[in-house]
DNA sequence: CGGGGATTTGATCCGTGTCAATTACAGTGG
DNA sequence: CCACTGTAATTGACACGGATCAAATCCCCG
């Protein structure tokens, strides 16, 4: 497990300073379906690095609902503001049952002192974040058909790139709730609007299970431009599952 | 004009650091209305801080729409990433007539460099964007009538904190279209829900200023919780209005 | 005085929310 | 192994918020 997030974090910088890494990571620990690793308002003093399952930045709104801001992936950090010292505007929950290392204030701020590529490795994750981020925003102007649309093809393609896609298909234990959370709609109008996606043969759900039937069809239909998606910093290469192993 | 700028990049540098940081500060450029500074896809090699007048982050939509993901109003910065040498994701736009210094990468990297302190304000300043950005998304799950009051919520205190309002009220030249654009709803409902809120005795809106008639009911319609415009490092100061000059 | 964009208003249509009820299913305990 | 229970998925009926289309001012500017 370790050595994902060492080629995640690591990747550019020596054998040695890999190793240096290891030392410094703690081993990560299992947090159940629901549990809330940050709250809003808070300053935990620890990023967060997802190894498996799926968390959310949410937030709560006005008569018990939620907001889901982003899906945090196997792969990607969080908290990083709160690391560095700055009071979190949002929770961090886990949405499945996830595997997570922390990393202490402390010992974030060596790493980050000692390696700066890892740094500008981290800078090209928060861009990436915020792109992301500024996409779904742009999104909730489309329909709710588009918006389902879109976010599944954004899914498959972060699934694939760490590895967890098979074909066209990839596990997301999501329910329909929770689409609609990081929607913006119901959780009636989700089920309905996948089945829209069905009928049109684009993507099929079943159990915990997203099959993209027809990628190209479901790319036109959301309006879907992968490039916001790529390293914002051209030079960064990403670790990708066909990568050598590089330590 | 330039100590704006230096008061809010400056803040704790000391003074001979300030005049340095003035002598690299190139003069600002004026821009018409609509205006394109930074193209999506660009990697435009220079920052920008706003001096006056709004200008947006935005995006294009299929059927010549556009979304507006942000507003950039005087004393805020942009395209930093751009700065860094990545790639944008979004495009950058002048809403109104602009006064825009522009930092090329070289010195805005040198200034990094020789002044920490004002990387640190920096820093601060993406975090804070992030937020907006994050609750922008957030009260995307509203209805419109609450999305508007709680724009203009935040856009009155952007604004008293630069110094740009009077009593409860402020200038905001920009079209109810473009309003629309940055709240996801069509310009005819922008217009019936400005009237609701006239009606409701809490916001006039006449030539392009914005008087809040009653921000505290304001506040509690729109679920209003300032607390994401805070400066996110606690440590961090920043500029205000009735701060002593530091120069 | 004329022209073009912005605001305003009216009428109509449709996407989604909401409420409610049913079914499917997984986990639990007897 | 099966009844019991709670949660998720599904379906139907209905109401309503906003979009859309059109037309009528309004108003700034040349």
């Amino acid at each position: 497990m370790t050595e994902f997030l060492l080629q995640r974090l690591g990747k550019g910088v020596s054998a040695a300073g890999q190793a240096w890494l290891e030392e410094r990571i703690t081993h990560p620990r299992q947090f159940k379906q629901g549990h809330e690793l940050v709250y809003e308002g808070d300053t935990c003093d620890e990023a967060y690095f997802v190894l498996d399952g799926i968390a959310s930045r949410s937030k709560h709104l006005a008569g018990g609902r939620r907001t889901i801001l982003a899906f945090l992936l196997p792969g990607d950090f969080c908290a990083l503001d709160s690391a560095l010292g700055a009071r979190m505007d949002h929770n961090i929950t886990c949405e499945t049952p996830c595997s997570i290392v922390s990393i202490p204030r402390g010992r974030f701020r060596e790493m980050l002192a000692a390696h700066p590529r890892l740094a500008t490795n981290l800078a090209n994750d928060v861009l990436l974040g915020g792109a992301i981020q500024r996409q779904w925003l742009a999104n909730m102007s489309n329909s709710s058909l588009k918006r389902i649309a879109h976010l599944i093809c954004e899914l498959m393609i972060r699934m694939s790139r760490i590895g967890l896609s098979e074909e066209n298909s990839f596990l997301l234990p999501l329910t329909q709730h929770e689409l609609g959370e990081a929607l913006g709609i119901s959780s009636v109008h989700v089920n309905r609007t996948l089945q829209q996606l069905r009928d049109l043969g684009m993507v099929r759900t079943m159990d915990r299970v997203v099959v993209v039937t027809n990628l190209t069809r479901l790319k036109v239909l959301a309006e879907f431009d992968e490039s916001y998606l790529d390293t914002p910093f051209p030079s960064v290469e990403r670790f990708s599952p066909t990568d050598e192993p590089s330590y």
